[in-house]
DNA sequence: CCGTATCCGTGGAGATACTG
DNA sequence: CAGTATCTCCACGGATACGG
């Protein structure tokens, strides 16, 4: 990317990171972790393969990722981020807190990923009630498949399925989603599709985060 | 842009402000309010005319900007950030947190304006003892000129000069911003060619924002 | 003076085919 | 699987000319 030529750190930031697809690959590693040119691709839908190869080399040659070939047994390279990559996170996490401003709008053929219906509720909630017992909430959207785990103060999140999880929300990515970060209420999520099966009072022990995050559903929508 | 076309807040807010400028654009009018085209273009030195026109319409549609008319003696346009507009402000100073690491990388000719001077203080910067009678700093880097007021537990900047300021830094812009944000001391600033007359004490009263802010000198060109 | 519109050269983006 | 090579095309940057 042209350099902005202007002595100002968010122009400088941009510089490096300002570049099409740039901070989408440096979301993925860092839900993702150490990993390869496949994975990354997968979680990139819709990038060509030429780009993320110069992505990755613009991104190493800056210091904001390593490549290092794994060990014997997998043999390819990885793709990792160093800690000044790693140090992006509040940058990227801000922005998709403003983003979900606009999830509301419908477009059905957006790509989804199990790994961004998981990163949604550990970014941008936070547990109401340190001192209640530990939960589990299973969620399917789109066929894709994670699981809370709220635990004390702490919102974990992973892929996949949970053994017996105290509720279970499925529907379309935009009911799931809405209602867990707190931009439509049940009423409105069960509207657009949403089924949940089990406890659904542990819902309440997920607290959206303040901020910019739109305490009230705005003309976006949903 | 052409929209990534994944259902990701990330990506969502990268289809709206993701585009070359967009998000300087919007720097501008987070830090200037209200203001003439011929403004911005003073404060985002670089871009055409045409790219500045064509962002500001797109911005427009996206809700994130109001073009007014201005009243009477004015009899121009003013533009100025919706309240969505506004909502940007965290992930615009997440993103200059963490551009702050490049900002030793020497490159003489980059442009430098006051106001840029005045917000990384203001957003990077907290007052370190609340209950210490108010301070003043002056700023001078490359000519432009900046005023930090510290009162009570807030740090306040503006552009220009003050009447009898505490302490005065006059330095190269590395060397001034640097030593307020934290990421040089003081022996590495006057290195840098920083000159201070007056309190250097009231420094003290400046504690660089935790984060991603590296605390020690990283291996940046400072 | 403020802002828009047009033209053109260059480079980055996107799609796809292909190779170690 | 992990990229590289190639091609087309649009977006950007820069200059300039134009309308209020």
């Amino acid at each position: 990317m042209r350099s902005y030529g202007q002595y100002c750190s968010i122009a400088r930031a941009l510089d490096v990171v300002g570049d099409r697809w740039t901070l989408l690959i440096v979301r993925e590693l860092l839900l993702r972790g150490a990993c390869r040119f496949t994975d990354l691709k997968a979680g990139l839908p819709g990038i060509a393969t030429n780009l993320l190869s110069a992505r990755l080399k613009e991104l190493d040659e800056a210091g904001l990722i390593t490549r290092e070939d794994a060990p014997p047994p997998v043999a390819t390279v990885l793709y990792a981020l160093t800690e000044d990559g790693r140090a992006l996170e509040p940058a990227v996490r801000a922005l998709g807190r403003w983003g979900l401003r606009r999830m509301g709008e419908e477009r059905p053929d957006d790509a989804f990923r199990a790994h961004w219906l998981a990163y949604a509720p550990a970014w941008f909630t936070t547990a109401a009630d340190p001192e209640a017992p530990a939960a589990v909430i299973q969620l399917v959207a789109s066929g894709e498949e994670a699981v809370i785990e709220i635990d004390g103060g702490e919102v974990r999140t992973r892929v996949g399925r949970a053994a017996s999880p105290d509720l279970v929300l499925d529907g379309p990515p935009r009911a799931v989603l809405g209602l867990l970060t707190g931009v439509i209420d049940l009423a409105r999520a069960t509207e657009l599709g949403l089924s949940g099966q089990g406890d659904m009072d542990v819902l309440r022990r997920l607290r959206p985060v303040e901020g910019d995050v739109p305490g009230a559903p705005s003309a976006t929508g949903f």
